[in-house]
DNA sequence: TTGAAAGCGCTAACAG
DNA sequence: CTGTTAGCGCTTTCAA
């Protein structure tokens, strides 16, 4: 291992002081071309290079952001969300030469311990929580401690002093609503997500909008709020096929839940779009690989890390600023999962 | 912003010497059980939190290890690998009390950049380089550095020195293939991935060994080496399916073209399994959500993590180790994506 | 325009 | 068993 090359090295070896070398690396408008261009030879030569920690212990600042992860990273497994808000993420802080920093916990108390080892340990600047969840610890810490974060979704209810990036759910929700009402259907079913995510909750708000303004009547039986796997996916659908009126159309919450309907319309010989509609939200370009082409909402994961990080930089450069909230549109990509009902055709 | 405690405030207030309050912390025995009460009464009331920064000072050492991701996190998107490995390094990281920094450029040479910072600024001890890939500027680098790291993957040729974590993808082919051959099936198509890859090169060389073994030729026709979209996919498939003698079984070497696969078949009507076996490489807990019960190849992403997180840790503690290898097996998860041929029902 | 000196918060001899 | 002292490598007044 290369023993590491100091500034004392540097400036003993360019005959100055220390502090002249600090000042040519940042680069001072007080120091002569002249010297720095001597110094900034034998910075090559020795092939120096800056020791962030002592950099950080006097500074202050570590440039670095911390991302607080779900607990279980297993949860971000299934679906492209992690890696696309990552690059988002780490766009951004690459711009800004910024590195970034993960919880690694598993269990919540693990993941809330790491937020503090980053936060107390002075390990970052400013912190990206990637989930929102009630009676989450990690939050109300940041909030408590000052420390500049930004949440990604939608703080749980009744707390304030929080900036937070996240889709207009209620409003995608209304829109493609409005898109399979306006295909003619009538019959939509709403399959999908816990009731406990705010995501879900403000999704199925946007859908009861759109059909009441449309006049249609929202039926129980066609809303299907689950947890995300195959056992209450398959329970979920054939129930709702069952029906003596089964639905014509169907919005899904996730990707995976609509894969794992595809599956089911093709066993049962029902043809996607001829007799069904799909639209599914969270769209990735894993979609391509579907023999259906299904239409779905892209809720642009990536510009969602990418704001992220562009607002944690603002709140670090002025950690009085107001909390804002900014929302990522969302965009309908059509493809032909769907069908014009006969209402429409006729 | 909590203004923050120092070691030497606890000093003062707790009328010791900051050297005593650091041995408190580290919990030294030469300190006694008194002191070290008083001490950690003090130590709570003021909510004091180690500055990592100054620890690393002095310790030379950061808790950190770096992850040296693909150029272009966009590649990780489409596959559960870069979760599922991140998963295992942080486990056990966790395990350790480090964190994990990721580089964030998204160029080739932007990553080097992130990696020398990382090694030359002190911000990790260690690093783990995800990938392998030929005439890569970060492996030499960090050998020459001769900083501890641990490679994902097979190192590209002629390269010594390197401690690896891999799966054997020769075996790992020859068994499925195996498996394949011992249903009956004499015309299996070997489908995806670049050549350029090792992976990809193993895994034919296994595929080949097995057929040559059972004495059934190797038909080039049946051999698709194609990068990892759709229109190339979609392409190989119906070439190989348009062939006069069509193959019976597909080795699939990426769950995503399994998927395409299985689309196009459907299309087509020809029924899996009754009709075509297809096996796949990568297992996901992914294929759950598909109708049809894939058979996969488990190359226990996670475990290559925490291996390699593993091996990390033992290169930092002793630097002057072997370099080694580590070979993760694989699993064929059996499900019903194969029939029996002919060959063996008679 | 440059240098000297102090100190960031911590650890680690070395005394006592 | 505990205190004193001297840095780790850098930045930053303050003086010159």
């Amino acid at each position: 291992m290369n023993l590491s090359v100091t500034i004392k090295d540097v400036a003993k070896k360019a005959n100055v002081a220390p502090s002249t070398v600090s000042r040519v690396i940042h680069n001072s408008p007080t120091i002569s071309e002249k010297t720095k261009r001597k110094v900034r030879k034998v910075l090559k030569e020795m092939g120096y290079h800056m020791n962030e920690n002592a950099r950080n212990l006097v500074t202050k600042s570590t440039k670095a952001i911390g991302i607080v992860m779900k607990s279980s990273a297993r949860e971000s497994l299934y679906n492209p969300f992690f890696p696309e808000v990552i690059r988002g993420i780490g766009d951004f802080c690459n711009k800004e030469g910024y590195s970034l920093s993960l919880t690694t916990g598993e269990t919540e108390d693990a993941i809330f311990e790491d937020v503090v080892k980053m936060v107390q340990g002075r390990r970052v600047d400013g912190m990206i929580v990637l989930y929102s969840k009630k009676d989450d610890k990690v939050v109300p810490y940041l909030l408590k401690q000052g420390f500049p974060f930004v949440l990604i979704g939608k703080p749980s209810t009744n707390m304030s002093g929080i900036t937070f990036i996240d889709n207009d759910n209620v409003q995608a929700a209304r829109e493609v609503s409005e898109f399979v009402i306006n295909l003619g259907h009538e019959r939509i079913a709403f399959l999908g997500g816990s009731p406990e995510f705010e995501v879900i909750q403000d999704r199925l708000t946007g859908f009861q909008q759109a059909m009441e303004q449309a006049g249609v009547d929202v039926r129980q039986e066609y809303i299907k709020l689950i947890p995300l796997n195959r056992t209450d996916g398959i329970k979920a659908i054939d129930e709702l096929l069952e029906l003596k009126e089964a639905p014509t159309a169907f919005l899904v919450m996730d990707l995976l839940l609509g894969v794992l309907l595809l599956g089911v319309l093709a066993e049962k010989n029902l043809k996607v779009p001829q007799q069904i509609s799909v639209v599914c939200f969270n769209h990735s370009e894993f979609i391509e690989f579907l023999s259906t082409p299904l239409t779905t909402v892209d809720i642009h994961t990536y510009q969602l890390g990418y704001e992220a990080a562009k607002c944690v930089f603002d709140l670090i450069a002025n950690p009085e600023m107001m909390e804002k909230s900014i929302s990522i549109p969302t965009k309908i990509i059509k493809r032909e999962s769907h069908f014009v009902a006969e209402k429409e055709i006729k």
